[in-house]
RNA sequence: GGGUGGUUAGCUCAGCCGGUAGAGCAGCGGACUUUUAAUCCGUUGGUCGCGAGUUCGAAUCUCGCACCACCUACCA
């Protein structure tokens, strides 16, 4: 501690001002930040271990507690005062009179603000109305807020305040905190049920020497000590492939991807993604899990396997749909017939209504996919899995054996967004190192997101790769689907936005 | 990248047929020993996002810029 104020804020206001003058005042009395409180009890605890106890039994044998939080409601009525604390856990309503604390504590108590952290000490109570409470025997102020909360009723609405300053958000708006706490339990959901399951959770790099593993563009950085380009990883695929190499037959990570591209309501430029991959298994395995997945991590979560999103009605309880791409159009746009949508010909007229690009080197699988991307993914509400994208569109899966012009791969879509991405791998080296080899070449001419030849991951599959399935799930769009959440923004903490001067 | 809407007190919002800015909450002063969005009386607080223009006069009309939201495009 220094005696030097701290110079006032720019945007220091009345409110700011006056409560600073409080802090001042209080440093005069000693430690103004004391950390010499320690509580003993959480408030949701409280609530409901005496749920059902009447002030009769309180009265009877006090039961002594702790607790400390925020003050968000203050009552003041002359010599006796209500509070409302919030702690991690919930709310508990404090009751400060004069006859139990003495005439300084109370007028303190009095000059404190909504806001201020307090540690209370005393006995519980119900008070007239049946609402359990902390009757105080000595209130402290543990630390003063300088900065005035939102409105005590409505909170914190505007937008863009609460993604800046989320722990405002945080703070005032219960539904907030109710969302990331979800997304934590959903994330050890997860990561239990692929323990449970004898997989090996593990860490590869963030920074990678080539940006591999996806099809994206990256972010470039560059480490001085090595001088040499760095790019933020867009995909940890190919490291996770490695380790299966090496031995570690059940891998999966779970951690952050960057990538340099757009940001809308469902894109952040840094995204969570758990990646999974398993030895001696193929795509149709990865299906099947996936659906036990999303559904045990439902019923753990929400207790409920029946959601709704944005008013619709989702079910992951029933068995998830599994079709082709062409099998998806006609679906959902009947007079495309399947013989129709075998004929590239067909395709290219039908896209060119829709005002898509085409290319010449489109083949029938790419024209399939461009079609169903432009009017049908969106209308897949209730969770489906996409089967069998083309092959030149998927370097890293394995060609199906029926048919080579396609993959072993599936994409699940719910609520007309892509969910999870999943395929048996490509481990045929001399099979890779030509898709590789074509994708250079698409990148030298002009495909941004074309993929670099990575003559290390080749390496790693010429030593052998087993047959394996591996999968990536979008955990911040699970997080979007399982809390009703409308936009990526509001399930990720401090989401990107532009800069803004403070 | 394109389109639409928004930006007024610390917060939530009115005011927008151009005439010098308002409410509630919070704050400040006062009353009140079971309140709970406490209540009652009094009261402080504003570069109306920024910059130009039209006008005697602009929060209000016009143009530009910034940021946010939504839609759209892009994006495995």
């Amino acid at each position: 501690m220094t005696d030097t104020i701290t110079p006032p804020p720019l945007d220091e206001h009345q409110i700011i001002a006056e409560r600073r003058a409080k802090l001042t005042a209080a440093r005069a009395q000693g430690q103004a930040y004391p950390n010499d409180f320690r509580r003993t009890d959480l408030a949701a605890d409280l609530q409901r271990d005496h749920a059902d106890q009447q002030n009769d039994v309180l009265e009877a044998a006090p039961r002594a507690v702790r607790i400390a939080g925020r003050m968000l409601l203050k009552r003041v009525m002359g010599k006796a005062c209500f509070g409302t604390l919030q702690d991690m856990s919930g709310r508990m309503q404090i009751y400060v009179a004069l006859d139990l604390v003495g005439a300084e504590t109370l007028d303190a108590f009095k000059r404190w603000d909504l806001g201020d952290l307090l540690g209370v000490e005393g006995t519980l109570f119900r008070t007239k109305t049946g609402e359990l409470t902390v009757k105080a025997t000595s209130v402290r102020l543990l630390s003063k807020s300088l900065r005035p909360l939102p409105e005590k009723f409505h909170g914190l609405t505007d937008q863009e305040q609460k993604y800046r300053q989320r722990y405002v958000d945080l703070i005032t708006n219960p539904e907030s905190r109710d969302v990331f706490v979800k997304r934590s339990q959903i994330v050890q959901a997860i990561r239990t049920f692929f323990v449970q399951r004898g997989y090996l959770e593990v860490e590869t790099p963030m920074m990678h020497p080539i940006p591999g593993g996806a099809a994206a563009k990256p972010f470039v950085t560059h480490h001085n000590a090595l001088d040499m380009e760095l790019y933020l990883r867009i995909a940890p695929e190919l490291y996770l492939k490695k380790l299966v190499v090496g031995g570690f037959e059940k891998v999966f990570e779970i951690n952050r991807n960057f990538r340099n591209e757009g940001i809308s309501t469902r894109h952040n430029p840094e995204f969570t993604m758990i990646e999974f991959y398993e030895a001696y298994q193929d795509y149709n395995y990865l299906m099947d899990l996936t659906e036990e997945l999303l559904r045990g991590v439902a019923q753990q979560v929400l207790g409920t396997t029946s959601i709704t999103y944005q008013g619709n009605a989702i079910d992951l309880g029933k068995p998830f749909d599994r079709l082709t791409l062409a099998q998806a159009i006609h679906q959902y746009h009947p007079h495309h017939s399947l013989a129709d949508l075998a004929q590239p010909d067909y395709l290219r007229a039908a896209l060119a209504k829709t005002g898509t690009e085409t290319y010449p080197t489109d083949g029938l699988g790419v024209l399939q996919l461009k079609l169903f991307e432009a009017g049908t993914e969106d209308k897949l509400m209730q969770p489906t899995f996409i089967v069998a994208h083309p092959t030149d569109v998927s370097p890293l899966a394995r060609a199906s054996d029926a048919d080579p012009a396609v993959t072993d791969r599936f994409e699940l879509f719910i609520t007309g967004r892509e969910i999870a991405n999943g395929f048996s791998e490509l481990n045929d080296p001399e099979d890779q190192a030509a898709r590789f080899t074509a994708q250079a070449k698409a990148k030298e001419a002009g495909d941004e997101e074309a993929m670099f030849f990575d003559a290390d991951y080749i390496r790693a599959l010429e030593y052998g790769l087993p047959p394996t399935a591996g999968e990536g799930i979008g955990i911040d769009r699970l997080v979007m689907l399982l809390t009703d959440s409308p936009s990526i923004r509001d399930v990720i903490l401090f989401p990107q936005l532009r800069n803004s001067d403070v």
